[in-house]
RNA sequence: GGCCCCAUCGUCUAGGGGUUUAGGACGCAGCCCUCUCAAGGCUGAAACACGGGUUCGAAUCCCGUUGGGGCUACCA
């Protein structure tokens, strides 16, 4: 969008900025040129104290100028959606929202030994999951092959690309060679001809002029300058008739009318050959910000490749969507020291500014505990709903929702997932469980029968089967006894729990029910007395 | 090897020449609460990689060193 500053800087002048008929601040001519400037998302230049609120103040004067703002996430389906690829999906999503854009999706399936259409279908789902919404269709690349082909037919007749005939085996060999000589093996224009026959399958690759400087203004690090001596001629179109992730990313990022591109650390090396290519075309080129990398706890990059932990597998473990959304954004990305947004916060407050230039390691522990923060935030009808699934699955009747609703309450304070929660409940959903064994070995021993027995006569004589009376009732075998809370609470657990971590004894029982706790009490003294035995 | 990127507590990060005895969060430790486990509250330990400059003054700017990472495909 070239003249996008001038024509902001014609439309934003000294004197009042209003928005929405509110009068934010006067601005002088430094402002206005600061300003205009910003508007170019430059997130390097600083922030002036007035416009500590930026994204808002660009996405109005986005609308006022018009400059649309398209970004657009484009997996290649080889994969389950990987968290590093999430997160720049959500970059994107977040700076485009952020400004009023358009966010596409786009499938790069040009790899045909990798690409699956089931790895599509599952990137689709997480990206959905996740509240990433897309405007328009999808495009997959698959589907443009004839775009592509033509293109470089152009480049060609042109001139500026040209065939090659050598063979990958043939240039494994020069690249071995090359490399045992310790030299650097570049593919160059004069070779075009070797093994050149007529009807033999052959590669398209792009003339690269030595010695030229190709500089790369990112958003993110600021100015990077490549030297194109450094550059082989590489391939545009493949043997097959598909082009190369580099040549199908630029002619789409030009013909989808993409203005921004932010995208990972690891394509930083692709940003000149895409500018070439953008060139010999004569096509737009993006505004570039290549975000750093997620690492492993061993500080290698988190890739699919290497076995990196998907979205899906998230979900599938109980994680939510708005955790992993928080999660993911915060890892690269700051403002000042909030840790919980809304997905309105972000698109409120996201802004290139606040992404880092180093490298983030991906930390499980935070990830767990700020998922554990949502799951105590959500309302409990909610987790309900997403918990019935989980229950039913283990093969269990569906709970009723009145019970369904109190377990959750007191279980959500005790878990970090949706998973977690059923796994540490099921004795509410059945009779079905075992004793843990040290505790039985503790708890359920010949001293406590005796307290079992006391406290399903003083629970029998309750009336109201709730929270308060369980406790008089508690009390009463308390006084009988003459033992503190624990020394019954604690073995009581153990026969209605089968282990010695609960919620509070009084909800246990008065979730668990007259008649449930009865049993449950009977079948602790059957089973010392068949121990004593 | 070549090219490129990066460098604040173990981890995510704030800070962008004086406001800093470097702030917050996870994790860790202790205390409080307490029928257990959690949650919650409070307290604590914990970092500017190193060396040179520039400057009255550097975590902050510059250079170098070291360390880490990425790329080096007819993968994306």
């Amino acid at each position: 969008m070239p003249g996008a500053d001038n024509r902001i800087r014609g439309l934003l002048r000294p004197g009042p900025l209003q928005v929405r008929g509110q009068i934010l601040s006067q601005l002088n001519w430094e402002e206005v040129n600061i300003f205009s400037w910003q508007l170019l998302y430059n997130p390097l230049a600083r922030t002036p104290k007035p416009f500590a609120g930026i994204s808002f103040f660009a996405a109005s004067a986005c609308k006022i100028v018009s400059v649309k703002i398209v970004t657009r996430f484009a997996p290649s389906p080889t994969g389950a959606l990987h968290v590093g690829a999430a997160r720049t999906a959500i970059f994107n999503w977040l700076f485009s929202a952020s400004l009023g854009g358009d966010f596409l999706l786009r499938i790069e399936d040009t790899d045909r030994a990798r690409s699956e259409e089931k790895f599509e279908r599952q990137i689709i789902e997480s990206l959905k999951w996740l509240g990433l919404e897309w405007q328009g269709e999808i495009v997959r690349q698959s589907e443009r092959l004839d775009t592509y082909g033509r293109l470089a037919e152009r480049l060609i007749d042109e001139d500026k690309a040209y065939r090659c005939y050598v063979t990958t085996e043939e240039l494994g060999r020069r690249r071995e060679e090359a490399k045992e000589k310790g030299e650097v093996f570049r593919y160059r224009r004069e070779w075009s001809q070797l093994g050149a026959a007529p009807g033999k399958p052959y590669a398209v690759r792009l003339s690269v002029p030595p010695g030229e400087k190709i500089s790369v203004e990112d958003l993110v690090r600021g100015g990077i300058v490549f030297n194109s001596s450094e550059i082989e001629d590489f391939v545009i179109l493949k043997a097959d008739g598909f082009p190369t992730y580099n040549f199908a990313a630029a002619v789409d990022d030009a013909q989808m009318d993409i203005s921004h591109v932010i995208r990972g650390d690891d394509h930083i090396i692709n940003a000149p050959r895409q500018i070439l290519i953008a060139e010999a075309l004569g096509f737009s080129k993006p505004k570039l910000a290549h975000v750093p990398m997620i690492l492993g706890a061993d500080g290698k990059k988190l890739s699919k490749r290497h076995g990196a932990e998907s979205v899906t597998e998230y979900r599938l473990r109980g994680y939510l969507p708005e955790a992993v959304l928080n999660y993911l954004v915060r890892l690269g990305w700051s403002f000042g020291d909030q840790e919980i947004f809304t997905a309105q916060e972000l698109i409120e407050k996201f802004s290139l500014k606040g992404i880092g230039k180093s490298p983030s390691v991906f930390d499980p522990q935070k990830f767990l505990w700020l998922n554990g923060k949502y799951l105590r935030d959500l309302p409990e009808e909610s987790i309900s709903e997403k918990i019935v699934p989980l229950i039913t699955q283990k093969g269990l009747p569906r709970p009723s929702s009145e019970r369904l609703c109190k377990v959750v309450a007191q279980m959500r304070e005790r878990s970090e997932t949706l998973n977690a929660i059923v796994d540490q409940s099921l004795y509410f959903f059945t009779d079905d469980f075992e004793y843990d064994e040290k505790a039985a070995e503790k708890f359920l021993v010949e001293r406590n029968g005796e307290i079992f027995t006391l406290l399903a006569e003083e629970l029998s004589n309750v009336e109201d089967f709730s929270h308060d009376n369980i406790h008089g009732g508690f009390e009463r075998v308390m006084q009988r006894t003459g033992l503190g809370l624990g020394k019954i609470a604690q073995p009581a657990r153990v026969a209605l729990t089968g282990s010695t971590k609960s919620p509070g004894i009084f909800d246990v029982v008065e979730i668990l029910g007259r008649d449930t706790v009865a049993l449950r009490l009977a079948r602790a003294i059957d089973f010392i007395s068949s121990r004593i035995a």
